[in-house]
RNA sequence: GUGGAUGUAGCUCAGCUGGUAGAGCCCCGGAUUGUGACUCCGGUGGUCGCAGGUUCAAAACCUGUCAUCCACCCCA
C-alpha cells in the first residue's frame, strides 16, 4: 500500500459492519445522557491555541494539534472537551439555563503515539454541570456512569475516587513543599505500576527525599479490612494534628468530607463499585475536588471513563467563577473491550435497515415499488433491490452480509396474489404473506 | 519525544544459507434460470510497505523512510 492509500497514523477508517456497533454504542450513551437530562450542545472542533493550553499542564500541551490559519492565528484541535466547554459556558453564560447540565460526544484529537485503546483521533463523551459546588453534583454524575454502563453490559469495571485537595493535605503533611508537589503526585499515581523501589528512585529524580515518600505512605495506612468512610475520618484528623498551614489544612479537611458525603450517599443508591483510593492522581491541571476513574477490572486498557470537578475554570475564560464537574467516557476504549469480551456476540448485531425486496422480473417492479414505499411511509427501514438482473441466490447472499435480517422475495406468483414471500435470513423460515400483515409482523418485532 | 518487534494477495500466514512468489480463507463464474451455511469444477488477485544501496541476481543483506503493535511518557 502506497503511503497515500492509508489513513494518517494514529486515525482509522471504519466499516458499515463495525459502524453498526460503535453507533449502537453511542446511541445507548446518548440516550443515557438524555434520560439523566442533560441537553446536547456543539462547538467548534478548533480553539484558539491558547485557551486549549491554559490550565492543561505540560504534558497535554504537547499532545495538542496546532495550526496556523491564513491570517496567522494560532489554533489547536480540542484534546478534550473542558477547556472548550469553559470558553462555551463563558460566551454564552447569559442565554444558559442553571445549573448547566450538557453533552457532547465528538472527536478529540491528541498527537501522541498510537497503541491499543489510544489513538490520535477519537471520540470522547462528556456529561457536565457547570453552577453548583454540591457533591450531589458527583453523585448524579457516578449515578449516571453506573446506569450508562450497565446499559452498555460493561461487565467488571470499579470506580476509584480521591479529592485534589485531600491529596494536597497529605503531600503537605509528607512535608513535600508546594513547588515539587504537582511531581510527586506524578510519581504516587504510579505506584502500582513501578512499585516503591520506582516511586522512591523518580522521587529522587526530582529532588524529593525517601523519607517523603514514607512520611506520605505512613499517613495513609490504615489497618486492614477498615472501610472507606472510616478511613477518610482517620485522615481528617492525621490531617488536624499534622498539617501547620490552616487554609491547606481546612481545604484537607474539607477535601475529605466532600468524599465522605459522596461515599455515605452512594452507598444508600447501592454504588458499591465505588473505592476511596488515596493514589489516585489524575494528570490534568484543572481539577480541583473530587477526582474518579473507571476501569475494567479483567482488561488492562487502563481507564475508559475518568472525570472529575474543576471549580472556577470558567474565570479564567472572563465570566464570574462557578462549581463544575464533569465525566468523559473513553469511546474508542469502551468499544474496544465491548469486542475483545464479545466476540462472539458481535455477530448478532444486525443493521437497521429491517427488510431486503426484491423483485424477480420487471413485471413485479411497480408492485415491490409501492411495498416499499408503504413500508417507509411506516417509519420501516427497508432496502430495495437494485440489481438489474436479480438473482435469488445472491440477493439472499447480499442481504445476509448487509446483516439484514429479512428479506422479501416478490415474484409472479406474489405479484398475483398480492402478496410477500417473507424470509428470516438467521431461521431461513418462509412465510406468504399481506402487506398488512408484513407491517403488524414487523412492528412487533415478530416474524 | 525515547526504546523494541513487525510489514509478502481483501484476511491469516509460509517462503531455509540471496536464484525472480505460494497456501488456506475470502471474492468472482459455473454445476444449480424461485432461495445464502455443505460439495465439486474453473477463475481474478501481489512492482513482497516505500526509496536508495550491495550483487550477475534481492521478498531475503545494508541504509533511510513510512506505518502497525509493544514498552516508556502521558492518557479516554
Amino acid at each position: 500500500m502506497s503511503n497515500l492509500a492509508q489513513p494518517p497514523k494514529g486515525t482509522r477508517d471504519f466499516l458499515p459492519e463495525e459502524m453498526i456497533l460503535r453507533r449502537k454504542v453511542m446511541e445507548t450513551i446518548r440516550e443515557c445522557f438524555v434520560l439523566y437530562g442533560f441537553v446536547e450542545i456543539d462547538s467548534p472542533v478548533f480553539e484558539y491555541f491558547e485557551l486549549l493550553s491554559r490550565k492543561c499542564g505540560e504534558e497535554i500541551e504537547k499532545e495538542i494539534y496546532t495550526f496556523e490559519d491564513k491570517a496567522k492565528r494560532k489554533l489547536g484541535l480540542r484534546f478534550e472537551f473542558t477547556s472548550p466547554l469553559g470558553r462555551y459556558y463563558a460566551t454564552n453564560r447569559e442565554k444558559l439555563t442553571k445549573p448547566f447540565k450538557r453533552y457532547t460526544i465528538g472527536k478529540v484529537y491528541r498527537y501522541e503515539n498510537p497503541q491499543t485503546g489510544r489513538y490520535r483521533e477519537f471520540y470522547q463523551a462528556d456529561a457536565d454541570i457547570i453552577g453548583s459546588y454540591s457533591m450531589n453534583v458527583e453523585l448524579e454524575l457516578l449515578d449516571l456512569a453506573i446506569f450508562t454502563l450497565t446499559k452498555l453490559e460493561m461487565g467488571s469495571y470499579e470506580i476509584i475516587l480521591n479529592n485534589r485537595k485531600l491529596l494536597d493535605g497529605i503531600v503537605n503533611a509528607a512535608g513535600i513543599g508546594e513547588g515539587k508537589k504537582d511531581a510527586a503526585l506524578r510519581v504516587l499515581d504510579k505506584t502500582a505500576k513501578i512499585g516503591e523501589g520506582g516511586v522512591i528512585k523518580e522521587f529522587k529524580e526530582n529532588g524529593i527525599n525517601e523519607e517523603n515518600y514514607r512520611s506520605f505512605m505512613e499517613f495513609i495506612k490504615f489497618d486492614k479490612g477498615l472501610a472507606d468512610m472510616e478511613k477518610l475520618s482517620i485522615l481528617s484528623k492525621r490531617l488536624n494534628k499534622s498539617v501547620k498551614d490552616e487554609l491547606v489544612k481546612n481545604q484537607a479537611i474539607e477535601g475529605a468530607k466532600e468524599l465522605l458525603s459522596i461515599l455515605e450517599n452512594a452507598d444508600a443508591v447501592g454504588l458499591d463499585f465505588i473505592k476511596y483510593d488515596p493514589l489516585l492522581v489524575r494528570g490534568l491541571g484543572y481539577y480541583t475536588g473530587p477526582i474518579f476513574e473507571i476501569k475494567s477490572k479483567d482488561l488492562s486498557i487502563g481507564s475508559f471513563a475518568a472525570g472529575g470537578r474543576y471549580d472556577n475554570l470558567v474565570e479564567l475564560y472572563g465570566t464570574r467563577p462557578e462549581g463544575a464537574c464533569g465525566i468523559s467516557f473513553g469511546v474508542e476504549r469502551i468499544i474496544d473491550i465491548i469486542m475483545q469480551r464479545d466476540e462472539k456476540a458481535l455477530q448478532f448485531l444486525h443493521s437497521p435497515v429491517k427488510l431486503y425486496i426484491v423483485y424477480l422480473s420487471e413485471n413485479e417492479r411497480l408492485y415491490a415499488y409501492k411495498a416499499t414505499k408503504t413500508l417507509r411511509l411506516k417509519g420501516i427501514s427497508v432496502e430495495l433491490s437494485v440489481s438489474a438482473s436479480p438473482n435469488i441466490s445472491k440477493e439472499i447472499k447480499y442481504a445476509d452480509k448487509k446483516k439484514i435480517e429479512y428479506v422479501a422475495i416478490i415474484g409472479e406468483k406474489e405479484a398475483d396474489e398480492k402478496k410477500l414471500t417473507v424470509k428470516n435470513i438467521k431461521t431461513r423460515e418462509e412465510k406468504l404473506i399481506t402487506l398488512e400483515k408484513l407491517i403488524e409482523l414487523l412492528n412487533n418485532n415478530y416474524i
